[in-house]
DNA sequence: TAGATTGTTAATCGATTAACAATC
DNA sequence: TAGATTGTTAATCGATTAACAATC
């Protein structure tokens, strides 16, 4: 069993590499070989990789792709799949319960729910139910993560309901700030952040026409 | 002209500290009490602040919000209005086409294309077109901002069509790392480090109920 | 005035990078 | 064997936090 931690810079860059490596076709992989993919530095892979990979890699030839790949599904826990409900079926909601992929990452959306769904609806295998069915199905279910997709003014109230029905962590797509018991987990999906970089460099781009001088 | 660079990470704060402020009632606002807010260490936002305000506060009433509010949207850049361009327009990019909420961030999409669009159609006040139309449009309205949401196999020759177009920063939804020349800046939302966090904190739940001793 | 708050300089902390020995 | 690659210890770098003087 990996209980090993890690820096959250670490854990954030893991499905990177996990990416990389389900995609490859060579037997064995180098921590050099994926530095250079993301344009990382090379140290900071190879320590990367030690924290999580079990059998270490080999000089000369570097980690066994399949065991590693199996290393860092288990260090991430995307062994047991997590099942999970998103509220506010709207069209972000739609969206990611329409992505095909989540189970690559060990997420499975069980149930939907929306305040203006009145009885039972289905998108593709995810049933969609109203509101006031929440509480309940998450607490018998004991369903831990929630994903919130309801409106800013919502999104607090809602929340509350779910950490009362048992939810421990939650994927908050709204841009308001969540306020939790210290037990429950908030990451948060702004937009607004990376809107931020990305107006930035536009910004700036037009000053670095001309660079500065040494 | 506010031309002072900040750190990435202080950048990626100070979204989260508008936002606050252009839901506060209050005429003046102290970096302790957006600290609090955002349970962060207050000198670190008075650090933020001090870098974005051209006014700066004052003792023992703190920063005018008004100005404070104008001062961060301009230190971002959200004053002018980028336009931007989406590239597939499948579940997720209606959703991002819909959400209502860009233009508080200074974005603007004026133009999506898909593959599968044969003729003009309409999403709200956005026009969908079909990829060919591409380039000429990007290149015609000097479009430098591209939202990336086709399916990973698309992602790099659509990101290499946008760049040739002219497209400067691209914000990239597709799980793909995308290869790009240094002058290009690519901003990844990527579910799956979000998702990372949220599993480990699930995994590590487990364990926590048994606080190590010392 | 007193004290809340700003702005800044110095100390601390953590993460990245460099250097290098170990190994197949 | 030689050398590519791992894993680790030490040095560097940058961001956070602490301490404190300035000010309305």
């Amino acid at each position: 069993m990996n209980n090993k931690t890690c820096s959250l810079q670490t854990l954030r860059r893991l499905p990177y590499y996990l990416y990389y490596l389900r995609n490859a076709d060579q037997e064995h992989v180098s921590a050099a070989t994926i530095a250079r993919e993301f344009k990382l530095n090379e140290v900071q892979v190879r320590k990367d990789l030690a924290t999580v990979s079990k059998t270490g890699g080999s000089p000369r030839k570097g980690f066994n792709k399949v065991e590693l790949i199996r290393d860092l599904e288990d260090f991430l826990g995307y062994k047991n799949m997590n099942d999970a409900v998103i509220v506010g079926v709207g069209h972000l909601g739609k969206a990611l319960i329409n992505f095909k992929g989540f189970e690559d990452y060990g997420i499975n959306i069980v149930l939907g729910f929306d305040k203006k769904v009145k009885k039972e609806e289905s998108i593709g295998k995810t049933k969609i139910l109203p509101m006031v069915k929440m509480e309940n199905l998450v607490e018998r279910m004991q369903i831990k993560l929630g994903i919130l997709t309801v409106n800013k003014e919502s999104a607090q109230p809602v929340c509350d309901r779910m950490i009362r029905a048992g939810i421990k962590a939650i994927w908050n797509f709204t841009p308001h700030m969540l306020k939790v018991p210290q037990t429950v987990l908030v990451q948060n999906e702004n937009m607004a952040t990376s809107l931020a970089v990305l107006s930035q460099h536009l910004k700036r781009d037009i000053q670095k026409e001309t660079p500065a001088a040494e």
